[in-house]
RNA sequence: AGGCACGUAGCUCAGGGGGAGAGCACCACCUUGACGCGGUGGGGGUCCGGGGUUCAAAUCCCCGCGUGCCUACCA
């Protein structure tokens, strides 16, 4: 005897249990023995600092959804986890928690440092691991790591040592980011540009050998300090007169030239630009091209330098002012303009950073770009939705070395150590003890660390074994695709396949999908900031993860941001309420069902329809699923779930469960239905895991978990056009009768009488054959079939066009009911629609054009359709005019 | 400055060369033995504006307006 669901689904007692469940049964582990298809995804590992937010939450979600997917299509699906070490965001963390006691890492060292960063892990590194856990991630925790676990580190050793042996790691002078506050180099891409208001300052130089000046317009005044040269473009004529002369810098009088570079814009400014090689990226690379000596006029804590003169140990921003003063004192200053510019700001910790020379750590990052571009651009790697492309290949090909050296103590140390003997660099596979050169032992190893996502670059490798060759390598790599937001592009996705195309000689994944961001019900980017952060948590608590799942789902149109709604959460939730009430009449109405027993008995005709429509909706389902396209995946099946399979076979069921059906009948009604709801179960499991999972274990005959169930596979043998015709007029002729039932305010529970009439002998066989549904769901009392009839002219009557061919008139004598007027309204509404209807595709079919050129199906089409308007509108027209006879 | 999206029902959004769609909201009716987190029926749209291509444009192209995002060294 089955058991009796609750009448509204409680998703907080059922989730835990299925998890646990999963877990314990071993069901998110991957085999990895090759025996069965691989399929495999990298989950982005979410930083240890990080707890769980919508953009996770959309990520995961839709990576289970594939998952789930594909292990149930028959794949060995390896969902790979683990999480990231964040190596300036988590060091960042522990240093406040420092300060908070009053101390510092200096204090501490660095030893005592890493070991508590480590604590830290330990202690609450994990929250978003258990995260993602409750939104049901199915993950094989089996295999998870850690950007910085034992493994892991070997491979970034490893990769550390190869490319600096090949030349493409380098350590050399170079402009880099400095962030003075937290005193390490950023990459080119950890620095946000915020537009600022400021000035732009005209200073004048003096000619050193004649009389005049030339002007320079600059937004940092302070760096003239540094300037070894001014430049102008070569062309520009208002300096022609002046190339190859001297100049006097200001304030300190040392004697630069004037260089002419194309790089300088005539139009900006003066058209004059001060070169500070030390200070910014692109006049450091015409002081290359120039020769130049780089002066250094800010040092690491952004403190003026001995170079300064005067200034030294002046704040960067107050010698600004002090020089800005002494300028105007000299006359040196022609004038300042308010000026708006992009200024950069540290991503960590928001404070102004100083372009600066420095000796830092570089990946050679054109060598490896190019193969990433060749890959995407023959295909071997896709890119969904295309559009991202374009910005792909612009950001590769303009891309610079990558610096990948911080001064910060938490992440992976550097490998390279300096004989103080001898000078020589070593950069071993093991920790050496004396240098190979001279045989000293005094060696000193680098004290900077790599870039966090220099670790991460390695993952889709390094998290399958790589070095060592394992069979999880062997069979996972490639991976199957990698799913992320757009903001993570060039940080890691692109230097993953870079890096996986070096390394392990393929691209790291087929197919990398790129979904939208989650902003606010406003559009907004959620931020702590804006306080507009959403609580993906809070949401779970409140409607269930299956209900916050499969709105997810449902927003996940492509390339579109998603703007989330909690209205739409609340439909999703009745949604899976729905599906939870669809069952719980199902289980109710199988408490003689005995699965074991034979059936014999031929589909009727609902029931072929049923499974037609299923067959196509697994097609259409898969389909969806196959291209990313979540939305309509989940679309798809909201439509058929509800308004086909509860709204009408559910319905058009009922008289065949009743109480008296003939046993054997309803125990081949049972039958059907079961499987039919288990399909639409499996359907669903991967957007809603929870809820399918504790249905699943109700239906009779069910064992194991739906996890292990195949995913409904569409069968075209099942495909019944006829079923679904035949269907379709009936299901036609109970809303027609309907209709008219509501429209002439006729109260639902008395019942009518209807005459049906058609010309069509099939029609009303099929009709007939179906009469006792229509009376039950259109509430009909007595219910006639005629080829043709003097109807009553006191009637409401409509006209259905049968899917196949042939007309079907519906009267509804209104005898006693209600008065006429109400029926003509309501057919001029209805004629009102259809001439409207008629008119265009009279006018389209009036076109000889139309008739000459469009394709024959697209003409026949139109021309069914005419004759079917024009059937209808006259039929309701003689009607309408019979009515009016006893209107008068 | 450049690039990329987007503008469709009151709201949130699908669709993407041949009959304007969904969910919510709205109106009317309904204690129908699965579900009121429900049922039945209904109203509602110059598909941003203007040109063009086409037999046919919400859909493709161009221009404009509006919105959002990304990139950039304009000192």
């Amino acid at each position: 005897m089955a058991e009796i669901l609750e009448k509204v689904y409680d998703p907080q007692r059922i989730e835990a249990k299925w998890y646990t469940f999963w877990e314990a049964q071993g069901l998110f582990s991957a085999r990895a023995d090759g025996a069965r298809p691989p399929y495999c995804i990298v989950i982005p590992p979410p930083n240890i600092t990080g707890s769980l937010h919508m953009g996770h939450a959309l990520n995961n979600t839709l990576q289970d959804i594939l998952i789930r997917y594909q292990r149930m299509a028959g794949c060995d699906a390896l969902w790979m986890p683990g999480t990231d070490h964040a190596g300036i965001a988590t060091q960042n963390v522990v240093e406040r928690m420092l300060a908070k006691e009053g101390t510092d890492r200096h204090h501490l060292g660095r030893q005592a440092f890493i070991e508590r960063v480590w604590r830290w892990k330990a202690e609450s590194g994990g929250a978003i691991i258990n995260q993602l856990k409750r939104l049901g991630c199915s993950c094989d925790w089996s295999r998870e790591r850690f950007t910085m676990d034992e493994g892991l580190s070997r491979a970034v050793r490893e990769v550390f040592v190869r490319l600096y042996e090949e030349g493409l790691i380098y350590k050399g002078d170079y402009i880099i980011n400095w962030c003075p506050r937290c005193q390490t180099a950023l990459a080119d891409l950890e620095v946000e540009h915020e537009p600022t208001d400021g000035y732009l300052y005209f200073i004048k130089y003096p000619l050193a050998d004649r009389e005049g000046f030339i002007t320079v317009a600059t937004t940092r005044p302070e760096t003239l300090l540094g300037d070894t040269a001014v430049a102008v473009n070569p062309d520009d004529p208002r300096y022609l007169a002046y190339h190859g002369a001297s100049l006097r810098l200001p304030i300190l009088g040392r004697k630069i030239p004037l260089i002419t570079d194309p790089h300088v814009a005539p139009e900006f400014g003066t058209g004059a630009l001060k070169v500070t090689p030390a200070h910014d990226l692109h006049d450091f690379e015409i002081a290359q091209r120039w020769h130049l000596p780089a002066v250094k006029a800010l040092d690491e804590e952004g403190l003026m330098t001995e170079a300064a003169g005067k200034y030294q140990g002046l704040d960067r921003f107050t010698c600004r002012e002090k020089i800005l003063k002494d300028l105007k004192h000299d006359g040196l200053l022609e004038k300042m303009e308010h000026h708006s510019h992009a200024v950069g700001h540290c991503y960590r910790c928001r404070a102004v950073v100083e372009p600066m020379i420095s000796k830092q750590w570089f990946v050679a990052v054109k060598t490896l770009a190019e193969p990433a571009i060749v890959a995407v651009e023959d295909g071997r790697l896709k890119l969904i939705p295309e559009a991202w492309e374009k910005s792909f290949f612009d950001w590769m090909t303009n891309i610079r070395d990558w610096c990948i050296s911080r001064q910060i103590w938490w992440g992976h140390r550097i490998p390279a150590w300096t004989c103080q003997a001898c000078g020589q660099v070593i950069v071993p596979r093991q920790d050496p003890s004396t240098c190979p050169v001279c045989g000293a032992a005094d060696l000193v190893q680098e004290t900077d660390v790599l870039d966090t996502w220099f670790s991460s670059a390695l993952w889709p490798f390094s998290t399958l074994g790589w070095p060592d060759d394992t069979p999880e390598l062997r069979l996972f790599y490639p991976t199957s695709v990698l799913v992320t937001a757009f903001d993570i592009l060039f940080f890691w996705v692109a230097r993953m396949m870079m890096m996986g195309l070096h390394v392990m000689g393929d691209v790291p994944f087929r197919e990398v999908y790129i979904h939208a961001l989650v902003r606010d019900p406003e559009g907004q980017k959620m931020s702590k900031s804006k306080g507009n952060i959403i609580d993906p948590l809070e949401l779970m608590d409140k409607y269930g993860t299956d209900a916050f799942r499969f709105s997810l789902a449902a927003f996940a149109a492509m390339g579109r941001d998603i703007r989330l709604s909690e209205e739409r959460i609340i439909g999703y939730r009745n949604f899976v309420n729905k599906v939870w009430n669809a069952s719980r009449f199902t289980l109710m109405n199988l408490g003689d069902y005995d699965p074991g027993r034979a059936d014999a008995l031929p589909l009727s005709m609902v029931e072929s329809w049923m499974v037609s429509r299923l067959q196509q909706v697994i097609t259409e389902t898969v389909g969806h699923l196959k291209a990313y396209d979540f939305d309509q995946a989940a679309h798809v099946l909201y439509q058929f779930t509800w308004h086909e399979f509860c709204d009408w076979y559910l319905e058009l069921l009922k008289p065949e469960l009743a109480e008296g059906a003939a046993p054997v009948a309803r125990h081949h009604t049972q039958r059907l239905l079961v499987e039919v709801l288990s399909a639409v179960l499996r359907l669903l499991h991967p957007f809603m895991p929870f809820i399918t999972e504790e249905i699943w274990h109700k239906l009779p005959g069910a064992k194991e978990s739906i996890m292990t169930a195949p995913y409904p596979a569409a069968d075209p043998s099942l495909n019944h056009p006829a079923a679904e015709a035949e269907m379709g007029l009936v299901m036609q002729s109970i809303v027609a009768v309907r209709n008219m039932r509501a429209e002439m305010n006729v109260p639902p529970a008395s019942l009518v009488n209807i005459l049906m009439y058609s010309q069509e002998p099939a029609i009303l066989d099929k009709l007939q054959s179906h009469q006792r549904a229509i009376r039950l769901l259109a509430r009909v009392q007595d219910l006639q079939f005629q080829p043709e009839g003097e109807p009553p002219a006191a009637a409401a009557k409509a006209v259905v066009m049968a899917p196949d061919g042939g007309s079907l008139d519906l009267i509804m004598p209104l005898t006693g009911l209600i008065d006429y007027k109400e029926e003509a309204r309501r057919l001029n509404r209805e004629m009102d629609k259809l001439s409207r209807e008629l008119a265009g595709v009279q006018k389209k079919l009036a076109n000889e054009d139309f008739l000459a050129k469009a394709p024959e199906e697209v003409v026949s089409r139109e021309k069914e359709r005419l004759q079917n308007l024009n059937e209808k509108l006259s039929k309701l027209k003689s009607h309408e005019k019979r009515l009016k006879t006893l209107l008068a």
